[in-house]
DNA sequence: CAATAGATCATCT
DNA sequence: GATGATCTATTGC
């Protein structure tokens, strides 16, 4: 896909976000996410609920990191974890209620180049952007984009039409509390997806 | 193959 | 002061 197509794509309104979390994990898959040349189809999801949710982040109710969460649906939430690797959530759900969807995988599309850049011991474009903490460094995605607007600027997500592709529902990877709940969605049989 | 160790720090107790 | 929504390299079978 050229940057001019690309570029062409709608962006996702801020309604499109303001849904129960696990509903926009579902509806993100096949969505573009850009950023500068760099794009990736989404291909793999998680939902966090918010405060009932022990595995998510605002469990413990509201602080500094977590305030965007509170905010308007469809900003950016990164965060650093195990002191090396940022994650990218999309704030979801209406303003005052926490839910956010992690972004665990993207099937690169464009920006290949600058991606190999970011990760040059990959050694296929799969895996470029295969897991949260490697997506995010192939794109160029940091915590310099906490709280960044999705719905206007330079990081933004996109309309695509979704062919004709499964979708798989599985308990969440990588967490220690609520694993048997079923908020990870991924299209069956991309090589993309984090496998666990 | 599967299992494990090590890297490394913001955040919260 | 402990922990974690991870990843990679390395070791061991």
């Amino acid at each position: 896909m050229t940057p001019a197509e690309i570029r062409s794509l709608a962006i996702l309104p801020r309604s499109f976000y303001a849904r129960p979390a696990a509903e926009v994990a579902r509806l993100l898959l096949g969505k573009m996410l850009v950023h500068g040349g760099r794009a990736g189809r989404i291909v793999e999801t998680e939902a966090y609920l918010g405060e009932t949710d022990r595995a998510a982040h605002t469990f413990h109710g509201r602080t500094a990191r977590t305030e965007v969460l509170y905010g308007e649906p469809g900003h950016a939430y990164v965060y650093l974890i195990y002191g090396m690797h940022e994650c990218l959530n999309v704030v979801a759900e209406p303003a005052g209620s926490p839910g956010c969807v992690l972004i665990r995988a993207l099937e690169p599309v464009a920006g290949i180049g600058a991606m190999t850049v970011e990760r040059p011991r990959t050694h296929s474009t799969a895996e470029l952007c295969s897991g949260p903490g490697n997506l995010t460094r192939a794109m160029g995605i940091s915590r310099r984009h906490y709280g960044a607007d999705l719905t206007h600027g330079a990081l933004t997500i996109r309309q695509m039409d979704v062919p004709r592709e499964e979708v798989l529902t599985g308990p969440r990877v990588g967490i220690r509390h609520s694993t048997d709940w079923e908020l990870r969605f991924h299209i069956r049989g991309n090589p993309s997806v984090s496998s666990k």
